[in-house]
DNA sequence: AGCTACATACATTCACGTATGGATGTAAAC
DNA sequence: GTTTACATCCATACGTGAATGTATGTAGCT
């Protein structure tokens, strides 16, 4: 019986950990309120008095992880090079795929936001979060398209929709396929690749990204 | 009271839709067998009759939908003219996203299988249709690489990984905005840009795709 | 001593599965 | 064509367990 107060805090973390951990590998529906104690090492009671109830942890792992990395994303578009906004793209676009790759808790996050889009807040978060995505896509796309920077073949909001195509589906297949290929090297490659077959003019030189 | 024989076929196939209508839309953890039995028009123990449990009715509506549509996949592309790989996949890539923006079944069945992946069964399902989607993906494109219509940058490996990036993409992206932009239309031309890109010479010539 | 931080015990609800009953279709017998 | 016998198709009722939420007990910090 330990009951200090940084004793406290550390069963309230592992109780989070616990619920990350089996929410993205079961399902929010399918994991137990028991499950997670248990997982915890401690039991239901000391569950009921960190928490309300099981949305409520769900809303604590959102603010720890999801929450700052959507301010973070707004924080970076605000600020953006606007000069050249493909390569600003690209670049923080690598950076967010490598990031990504080494955090495990955005990863169980991911899975756990994109298997729960019909429990209503997680539902709205989703929307939330990709709106907001979409706004960056669609403004940053639209300065590159006033700036002559993209093909004649699509439009700016065609763009918008091929990198959000290509981001969110980079992040969804290594997920799903268990991690097959190299996140960071081989999306940093395909990214590139790609933003490059977007610019108005895909000359066939080796020049690396500007980051 | 009606129990003829087509009847009770037609109460099997309400319960089926109502099924994979609620499946869809709230997921299959959060569906009660009493929803379903309510939204078919009938109660619960018109389910048990037709089927053990709600696991059945789940194989039942794979059976249906995504099945055939697998076994589809797997024909054509055995039967698949490798003299031009990446035309093929573009063609067949097109005409799959024109008939399923067309069809509410695999829509449907696309959402409930992508966001039960923790359930056991569909894991299994969803796994072996993305494996066999891998090894499509994967020959078709070691033969364009042979053939020598890659580009230098990728190999036919990182290629497949990128196609099927695309390609599964475009699904999860326009079902999770709600159909904002048109699948088929659209679609189609990301895809030939983007194959396009993935050619050896990506010559700035404005030829259309070789259906 | 009083409050904190839990564990334990209890009550309740809810979905599931099964058992039962009944109304009608269906086929054979006459 | 009617009647009988039976199987089909489905509704209703009941039993059960599991998960939830709450109430209570209690050892230790402060």
């Amino acid at each position: 019986m330990r009951r200090s107060k940084a004793d406290a805090e550390q069963t309230r973390l592992k109780i989070l950990e616990a619920a990350e951990v089996l929410f993205a590998e079961h399902g929010i529906a399918r994991t137990t309120l028991e499950q997670i104690a248990r997982a915890a090492g401690v039991t239901r009671g000391a569950f009921y008095w960190h928490f309300k109830d099981k949305t409520d942890v769900l809303s604590a792992l959102y603010e720890r992880t999801t929450a700052p990395q959507l301010a973070l994303i707004r924080e970076a578009s605000e600020q953006a090079d606007l000069t050249d906004p493909l390569a600003f793209l690209e670049c923080s676009g690598t950076r967010f795929l490598s990031v990504f790759a080494a955090d495990r808790c955005q990863q169980r996050m991911h899975r756990i936001m994109s298997n729960a889009a019909m429990s209503e807040e997680t539902a709205a978060w989703l929307a939330q979060a990709n709106a907001e995505l979409w706004r960056v896509f669609q403004r940053l796309l639209a300065r590159a398209g006033e700036a002559g920077q993209l093909t004649d073949e699509l439009t700016p909001d065609e763009v918008a929709v091929s990198l959000m195509v290509m981001f969110n589906g980079l992040l969804n297949e290594w997920l799903r396929s268990d991690r097959a290929f190299p996140l960071d090297t081989l999306g940093a490659k395909l990214l590139h690749h790609h933003i490059a077959s977007l610019r108005r003019q895909p000359a066939c030189a080796e020049g690396g990204p500007t980051p």
